[in-house]
DNA sequence: GACTATACGGAATCCGAATTCCGTTTGCGT
DNA sequence: ACGCAAACGGAATTCGGATTCCGTATAGTC
């Protein structure tokens, strides 16, 4: 979409990257990438390390930790997100805009139960932290265009999308075993109907002394 | 199989427990919650023990390890949800009752972080799988009595509702700084309103081969 | 009060990773 | 080709904690 540096994160310092050193950077993140998504944070580095081709100094080399390596991948999601909710700008009706958008997000994060696992349980830092407030932005002005439609109850922040984000990440993500099919389509749906106008119940005010409920 | 009460006794029958265990076992327990509560599943034996006047020693002569420990908690939790539902049932109104009844739950997971985090993160063993399934039951009576009210979408199952649950916990027990004061209260009052009849989606069949719709 | 099966405490042990170190290899400018 | 700084690999080191061991203390019993 944006033509700018897609998968090359760090590095923003001047120096000039070698070739392979690039190619294995991208071939972490790669495994990384992987490895979270099939063992969750508990994923170890030498096994990233191994499904890369590389050793585990290279990794190191590449990012100072494990969690700075969580981190890359985190921030690239935020920003995938941040470009479908662009598009989701666009749409005519926001109502489905919108569902739509949580539907391919939901998705996007059953995929991957391991980024999912950690959007709630830390907080964010560096990168990541940055691109998720662009997030918020955009989604607050798809989420303001739905209840000017009418279609959204009025009485939903943007704060409450993350919070239904990290809950709808813990279904996803939910142990295999841990409950027979976990099945977030369904909690989705029930959740969206939820969010439709107009809202049956007076939702509480939040507590935080941050925003008014408007 | 003989009565063996060898090195470690599995806290079922036979021997009556001397009287200063039986303290100590209480005081561990209660030092655990505790701790889970404060620290999530993360927290450490050692504190425990700490926390309960005793030596990690005893910690374990009570509980062959850290996940037994858990375990005992979970249980006894389900057991004081089972209970609620149970009363639940006698109520009038029973989507009013059903309504309580997850905000009185949501309420309890959001004061311990701990047994909430790991109500949806592993699979339950033992005591608590039984003492589950127990509740299951009475929350079935219950979501026919609201369905057949009329008050609660027909479509849901009481499959949903650890779901509900494991969503919910994640909110109510998201790290501290993970968000701007992440809003349990409100999230639950948009998903009890999806839950409210009629439903406006039509609920996505549920994977599994395990039940059907009704 | 003496005896013994139980319990206890907590230092020592074990273990599974994350992270570090350093000798070797390789891209690339000249 | 040559040289060297940038990269690499992966064994060695560290570290945080769970679990084990065993000598000592105590409740319960006669």
């Amino acid at each position: 979409m944006t033509p700018t540096t897609k998968t090359t994160p760090p590095r923003k310092s001047g120096a000039p990257l070698r070739a392979d050193a690039r190619r294995n950077r991208e071939a972490v993140l790669e495994a990384a990438r992987d490895e979270f998504r099939e063992h969750g944070f508990d994923c170890q580095m030498e096994d990233i390390a191994r499904v890369a081709g590389v050793g585990v100094g290279t990794v190191y080399r590449h990012f100072p930790n494990k969690e700075a390596l969580l981190d890359a991948l985190v921030e690239d999601r935020f920003d995938r997100l941040a470009d479908r909710t662009a598009e989701a700008l666009d749409r005519e009706d926001p109502w489905e805009a919108f569902c739509e958008l949580m539907r391919w997000s939901a998705r996007l994060q059953a995929d991957d139960r391991g980024l999912s696992e950690v959007l709630g349980s830390r907080p964010l830092v560096g990168e990541a932290a940055a691109a998720k407030s662009g997030l918020v932005e955009l989604s607050d002005r798809l989420m303001r265009k739905a209840q000017r439609a009418g279609e959204m109850r009025k009485d939903l922040m943007v704060e409450d999308i993350p919070t239904m984000i990290c809950g709808l990440s813990a279904v996803t993500g939910a142990a295999e075993g841990s409950m027979p099919a976990m099945n977030w389509e369904r909690f989705l749906e029930v959740m969206l109907d939820g969010m439709r106008a107009p809202g049956s119940a007076k939702l509480p005010a939040p507590r935080a002394r941050l925003n008014q409920p408007r």
